[in-house]
DNA sequence: TATTGTTATACTCTATAACTATA
DNA sequence: TATAGTTATAGAGTATAACAATA
């Protein structure tokens, strides 16, 4: 507790109309709290001083994306994973390549594409990122039942895929 | 589908360690993106335009703020919920009077704070906007047992209540 | 003529520092 | 002297526009 005067945690107002089994209202803030923790948050902020390499958080995330691909990537497909535009990516990746965490590879399919390869390094500094994250994550499910984090990941996995196959039809 | 080539979704690349009975590799990329949807994307976008207002997204976030309190709140207790600092709510807050959205209301309590109450309009277009939110979360789970919804909504609760926690904590 | 990426520039969101007024 | 809020300034993150090279 900080002191503030701070005490309802479900929706302090009169229903607006909307869900029936589902209180979005009450989610809806929390929903928010998590995007913010896994943006700009305090979570994010550990598991950068954790990667240790003094980069920014977008730098980074092209690291985590090329990681998480286990493979080169282009600088448009490395875009459409961090839901970015294209020049936000070539400036990351100067950065990145200055620093000699990750190579720029002519794509032999496209002579006007570019792979963008990580160095071991880059590779290591991604994984100690992903390793600090997900310990956090398990420590913060450590009351948990194995049945309960299965059904959680059944049920995050199936919501997330819905909302985003939404988001792309409407 | 866009075209591009964009196949795997869950895991691209062997484990980096942690996680057992949750596929935390598998889940990060969409937490992600549904954090990104949820602070400055479509989903968020639409909303805005719905609400019908012309304000930016700070802007009409404290006026969403204060219609899930459901009561006139101090600049600091908004700063609080949007997990952002004072002067950040202050200038949204003037930009929110001059439209007469707001109104400031020095509180009786304590004369140095100041309680934001919402105008009639103000409020109104908050319950717009998160109209516009609620309706597509429920034609996203549209194809959801009642069951399921129900599942969802103690799973993700009890999910982000424990992150949440833990984040205080750590 | 369409597409991939780059460079240069501008905009949005949020933080820090310095200050005022009340407590 | 501590706290609530404001003003002014600075920084991080991302987008748009104009361009180059290849397809």
């Amino acid at each position: 507790m900080d002191g503030n005067s701070r005490a309802r945690t479900s929706s302090d107002a009169t229903d607006t109309g909307g869900g029936g089994e589902v209180d979005f209202m009450a989610l809806l803030p929390r929903l928010a709290r998590l995007g913010t923790a896994l943006n700009r948050g305090d979570l994010v902020e550990r598991a950068m001083e954790a990667a240790g390499s003094g980069l920014d958080r977008p730098a980074l995330n092209v690291l985590v994306q090329l990681r998480m691909a286990g493979a080169p990537l282009r600088v448009g497909e490395i875009a459409h994973r961090m839901q970015v535009v294209g020049p936000h990516v070539t400036r990351q990746v100067n950065e990145l390549e200055r620093r000699l965490l990750v190579r720029r590879v002519v794509d032999p399919d496209d002579q006007r594409a570019r792979l963008i390869e990580p160095t071991p390094e880059g590779t290591a500094c991604a994984e100690r990122y992903l390793k600090a994250v997900f310990g956090f994550f398990d420590r913060a499910l450590a009351g948990w039942s194995a049945e309960d984090r299965r059904a959680l990941g059944s049920f995050l996995g199936r919501f997330t895929d819905d909302l985003i196959a939404h988001l792309a039809a409407e």
